[in-house]
RNA sequence: AGGCUAGUGGCACAGCCUGGUCAGCGCGCACGGCUGAUAACCGUGAGGUCCUGGGUUCGAAUCCCAGCUAGCCUACCA
């Protein structure tokens, strides 16, 4: 099958369509992995993304990284694995489904609408989504096993968590605690640290009165009034379990007395801590400011003056006393919601403790009053603190966030909701002293964004901090792009690793494996089906692939060895858990072994820097636990997508752009180029349409080359296979600028392979980006051009020919793992059916470059001969002397001899890029005109009055131009001898030194130059009549050329031409007629001068003459001043 | 509040590690040119406090410190 002459245009959308159904109609994807399966292996795990629905520009991004990366290992000969990987459990979809069954709460979950029918509907919401999240990714060209990709849902993988389970319990990592952790009241459900978002908001900020029982200070004026504790909160709502009060010995507390100016109970006495008492109180001594008249003014004086200024200090509040924090420990407080609260009088008279104060570390400088409200039901702080010192955990709220009969008056109701009602009970009370509101950050449920509280309840976690060091070391070990990934960030995270919390009181999810004794309180976990099958009392139902979900493995009982039925625990696990145990739960370990022990464990993982809190950690602990290392060996961390000013995309904001919105626009490879090429991986990406333009730019401009190549190759049937290089029968010979393409080509190659193995696509896709435009483009095609017009098999035409098929094989290679679509279809044409050893893809071929190709030293006199041409063209462009002009010669002077040779090199090249008809060489331009003048500065206090003779020398020299000479001499011998009459008329001899003469250069009339990188370029304009005739036939031929293609003629069709002018016009074209006639492929050509002009313009008379041009065409002209008419006439 | 990263003409980026060449490239803009790749190309020009402020140095876009802005991560602001 010949090579075809391409669409002239650029269509993705026809070409992407195109070649995805090649793929999926012909397995493209199994075969290329089937090619490579005994290659060396390289080992990959995709992150899985959640099973939302729809893909954005952030997982574009991530998938477009990891197919370009695979894709070239796959051309490198690796052998992969590249399952696609879907995480399906969870929150999110718990609440997708809440929404669509119209499901309010738990309760009506477990009553109405019943947990089986609950989680079917999850997993089938959850399939649905992937399927359209495939397509998607599909779309994009992504390859990877979409259709056996791992699943959190499938039973399989499940059991393989349940043995990470195991693993911990066994390493005794897994306990059961009753703690303060993280809650969404909405959710009804413990969060992991990695399912909290922080959001800016409002909340009240109060301070608030803890009276004393006992008054401190019991003399003097001051013993009489109230004596309060000042206590600073944001969430009134845990008030109703204040238990204690916390201060800090080391600090300072003043007892200060204040009055009606800054308290609505007038005067009182209220406890604060020193550096906070201004904070909360502001200045004591206010300064007033008044202008009264001045009594001494004297209206005399000028310095006078008539008002001057009075202060008046007013104290705003006294400090009675200052004590250590110490001192005041254990003081005790009447509870502001005793009233209100009854529990709270109940457990006061139960411990002694309660509503006293305590020491805490946590009680730092900052925003308060030095005085903490300590509730070690609902602070993870105050929660440490209670146990410390035996206070009870007390909450009385429950896991919806509801105040329970314990809160007393506020029993029922929601917790953040009361805030406004115990705000106002506070005031009515008296012990408001300030009520303000506050923005700050707070955290919010990940799914829901409803803000979390903290509760104390009854959790399962993992010890993390029991297995810190070594997955610190893990950190350590593992390869980060870029190095900070790992070494800051990360490990910092880990660092500060707390227990995991991985129990979650829902339904869609993995269950976790524990089963409980109610008797004797025995624990079991379970580390697989089998396992299960075998403990269980009764005979089990389900299917296995049921079994696992919930609520059918709930039902399962165990026999315990106290001879009682255990129980499973009702909990789900953290869905952290799910993709954390990815590693090893795809590939079904440890129930299978076979694929684990091939792939495991991971050379290369890469996903967004969100997941340093997320999947980095999560895999990093369950892999520490499972297997004590991480999965992976190489991390790329990658950016996220922002908009084009910098700010995160989000729906509130309306700044999101979809990735089908740019697909539609400018296909799936040019979008993938623009996310390579955009941004160094690691840093955000800001998303912009206008650049994506020049991206999509680019690959018009390729295609034009690629049109122009099939254009003229397949008109000569252009056939690489039968090329000859060398020996006997060469049949193509290469220039130096060949040579130069293909060794840029390889350059590329290989600088794009380095590249793309360390993740720097940039770095890759820039180079691509500049090859594309600079060399292919914009310099090797404008060199060949003159060559592609050639008739007949001329071996300088194939050698380009040869060179500019090579340039665009290698780089749609190059290109294969970036733009999939676009080297496949360019394959499809220049390769396949040409070429014999062609593979049925590209994407099966190998990823190849010829080290030995390279010539990096052409490569750089390449770059000297394009500056010397581009200076070339400023000179002809400050002298108005158009490119079109042959000029005689040009004169490159340079003094370094790389550049010289460079030139000589490519002297061929500079003669048809500059249109000259010789190319000199020098270290110095020889025609320059030097005119000599004395140097006053060194002469003059020298020869003082003999100046004249040196003065007088110099003029004559100017007007007899000898100025070359004598800087010649002074060149030679360092000295010059004038000989002139001084002012007696004596005759006197001068030395003159080198230093004694400046010169001013003068270039020739008709030499213009301009300066490049390495010299300069002298071009000579001068014009002889043979010039001339050649410059107006280019003018003629550039017109006639022009007419051909309004005509809309073939490129190889022939036409006859008739030129008609005046005389002089004439004669001078007429010594190109030949030069004529070829460039135009004119069978014949007509010059003519006088009236003739009229036969070919007159059309007639007839009103319905409508001029077809496609056939006949004539057009009047004007070239420097000549009217010219030429007509072209087509010629079958 | 802390950590990491980024901040360079109107826009998008390179340079920074390893201090010194008039701070480079692309887009956009203005003017001129070219025309068988032509929705392409070439030339010239305007346009920059290299985020701000300190410091080190003979010399800082580059190294150090502080601050501002943005993104991500973290945090018990009680």
């Amino acid at each position: 099958m010949p090579l075809k002459e391409a669409d002239k245009s650029y269509d993705f959308k026809k070409i992407e369509e195109k070649v995805q159904k090649f793929w999926a109609d012909n397995d493209i994807y199994d075969k290329t992995n089937t090619l490579r399966a005994d290659g060396p292996q390289y080992s990959f795990l995709d992150g899985p993304p959640y099973c939302s629905g729809k893909i954005h520009l952030g997982t574009t991004w991530n998938k477009v990284i990891k197919d370009t990366l695979l894709r070239y290992k796959s051309m490198s000969g690796f052998s992969l694995r590249r399952q696609a990987g879907w995480d399906t459990h969870g929150l999110p979809i718990e609440h997708k489904v809440e929404e669509l069954m119209g499901i309010k709460s738990k309760q009506e979950i477990e009553e109405k609408v019943g947990i089986a029918n609950f989680v079917d509907k999850c997993k089938e919401f959850a399939m649905e989504n992937k399927d359209a999240m495939t397509a998607q990714f599909k779309s994009l060209g992504v390859w990877m096993d979409w259709d056996e990709p791992y699943m959190t849902l499938d039973p399989k993988y499940m059991e393989s968590s349940w043995w990470t389970l195991k693993r911990a319990f066994q390493k005794d990592l897994l306990t059961k605690d009753q703690r303060v952790i993280s809650c969404c009241p909405h959710c009804e459900t413990a969060l992991a640290a990695a399912e909290i978002d922080y959001t800016e908001g409002e909340d009240p900020s109060i301070y608030v009165r803890f009276p004393l029982k006992e008054k401190l200070i019991t003399e003097g004026p001051e013993a009489d009034l109230d004596q309060s504790i000042l206590v600073w909160t944001t969430t009134p709502w845990t008030l109703p379990a204040n238990l204690a009060v916390c201060l800090n010995n080391d600090f300072e507390y003043d007892f200060v007395k204040v009055d009606e100016r800054l308290s609505d109970k007038g005067e009182e006495i209220l406890l604060i801590g020193k550096d906070f008492t201004e904070d909360v109180l502001g200045p004591q001594v206010l300064i007033h400011k008044y202008k009264v008249d001045n009594p001494d003014y004297d209206p005399d004086d000028k310095k006078s003056k008539k008002h001057m200024t009075k202060e008046e200090k007013e104290v705003m509040y006294d400090i009675i006393k200052t004590v250590k924090g110490s001192e005041l420990l254990g003081i005790s407080y009447v509870h502001p919601l005793l009233e209100e609260v009854p529990k709270q009088a109940e457990l006061e008279a139960e411990n002694e403790l309660i509503h006293t104060t305590f020491h805490g570390d946590h009680v730092v400088l900052g925003e308060g009053t030095g005085f903490v409200h300590t509730a070690p039901g609902h602070g993870p702080d105050d929660f440490e603190m209670g146990k410390e010192y035996g206070l009870p955990i007390h909450c009385p709220v429950d896991e919806a966030g509801c105040f329970n009969e314990d809160a007393g008056k506020y029993a029922g109701n929601y917790t953040r909701d009361e805030n406004p009602l115990i705000i106002e009970d506070l005031i009515s009370k008296g012990l408001m002293f300030k009520n303000t509101t506050i923005n700050h950050r707070y955290g919010v449920c990940w799914r829901c964004k409803t803000p979390i509280i903290y509760l104390s309840t009854s959790q399962w976690f993992i010890k993390v901090p029991e297995i810190k060091e070594q997955m610190l070391k893990e950190v350590d070990r593992v390869e980060w792009v870029p190095g900070w990934a790992g070494a800051g960030r990360f490990h910092d995270w880990v660092e500060n690793a707390k227990d995991w919390t991985i129990s979650r009181q829902r339904y869609w999810g993995i269950p976790i494996p524990i089963w409980t004794c109610p008797d004797c309180g025995e624990i079991k976990v379970i580390g697989s089906v089998d396992e299960l099958k075998e403990e269980s009392i009764y005979e089990i139902s389900a299917e296995d692939s049921e079994l696992v979900h919930r609520p059918y493995v709930d039902e399962v009982k165990i026999k315990c060895d106290c001879g009682c039925e255990m129980s499973r625990i009702p909990d789900v696990l953290d869905v952290w858990i799910d993709s954390g145990v990815a590693g090893w739960a795809s590939l079904y370990y440890p129930k299978e072994n076979d694929k684990f022990d091939k792939w495991y464990p991971y050379d290369f993982i890469c996903e967004g820097h969100d997941q340093t809190r997320g999947w980095f950690y999560s895999q990093l602990g369950a892999g520490v636990i499972s297997m004590e290392r991480a999965p992976y060996n190489k991390v790329l961390m990658h950016g996220f997508v922002l908009d084009e000013n910098g700010k995160k995309m989000s729906k509130s904001l309306g700044n999101v752009v979809q990735p089908e919105e740019v697909i539609e626009k400018y296909g799936a490879d040019v979008l993938r180029f623009y996310l390579l090429w955009a941004a160094k991986p690691w840093d955000d990406l800001k998303f912009v349409w206008d650049e994506l333009n020049n991206v999509n730019k680019m690959f018009n401009i390729l295609w034009n080359v690629y049109v122009f190549s099939t254009t003229y190759m397949a008109l000569d049937d252009f056939n690489p296979e039968k090329c000859i290089l060398e020996g006997p029968d060469a049949n193509v010979s290469l220039r130096s600028e060949d040579k130069w393409i293909i060794s840029r080509v390889n350059s590329l190659a290989k600088l794009v392979g380095e590249n793309i193995d360390r993740n720097y696509f940039h770095v890759a896709t820039r180079a691509i980006y500049d090859f594309i435009l600079d060399d292919l483009s914009r310099w090797y095609v404008r060199l060949i051009r003159g060559r592609t017009w050639v008739e007949s098999d001329d071996p300088d035409k194939l050698g380009a020919y040869y060179s500019l098929y090579t340039a665009l094989y290698n780089l749609i290679h190059i290109m294969a793992p970036i733009t999939p679509h676009l080297s496949e279809e360019i394959y499809e044409n220049l390769v396949k059916g040409i070429k014999e050893d062609a593979m049925e893809s590209i994407h099966m071929e190998d990823w190849v470059f010829n080290e030995e190709l390279i010539d990096k030293e052409l490569e750089s006199k390449m770059d000297d001969v394009r500056e010397i041409i581009e200076a070339s063209a400023r000179a002809r462009d400050v002298a108005r002397y158009k490119l079109r002009w042959p000029v005689s010669d040009i004169t490159v002077v340079a003094h370094d001899e790389k550049v010289l040779e460079g030139v000589k090199l490519l002297e061929d090249v500079i003669k048809d890029q500059c249109n000259t008809k010789e190319v000199k060489t020098a270290t110095e331009f020889e025609n320059l005109t030097f005119i000599a003048k004395p140097n006053l500065k060194t002469l003059g206090p020298r020869l003082k009055g003999d100046m004249g003779i040196v003065q007088k020398f110099f003029a004559q020299a100017k007007a007899d131009g000898t100025g070359n000479e004598i800087k010649a001499e002074l060149e030679a011998n360092g000295k010059y001898i004038v000989s002139g009459e001084d002012r007696e008329g004596n005759v006197k001899d001068i030395e003159l030194s080198v230093d004694d003469v400046l010169y001013d250069s003068e270039l020739p009339d008709d030499i213009v130059s301009a300066e490049f990188n390495g010299g300069n370029v002298f071009v000579n304009t001068k014009i002889t009549p043979e010039l001339q005739s050649e410059a107006m036939a280019r003018e003629v031929i550039r017109r006639i050329q022009d007419m051909r293609k309004d005509m809309d003629l073939d490129v190889e069709a022939h036409v006859g031409v008739m030129v008609n002018t005046n005389a002089e016009f004439k004669e001078i074209i007429e010594k190109q007629s030949d030069l004529i006639s070829d460039e135009v492929r004119a069978k014949t050509l007509i010059i003519f001068d006088g009236e003739a002009c009229d036969i070919c313009t007159d059309k007639g008379n007839e009103e319905n003459y409508v001029e077809d041009i496609s056939v006949e065409y004539s057009k009047e002209w004007e070239i420097e001043s000549n009217k010219v008419i030429i007509s072209v006439v087509k010629i079958e």
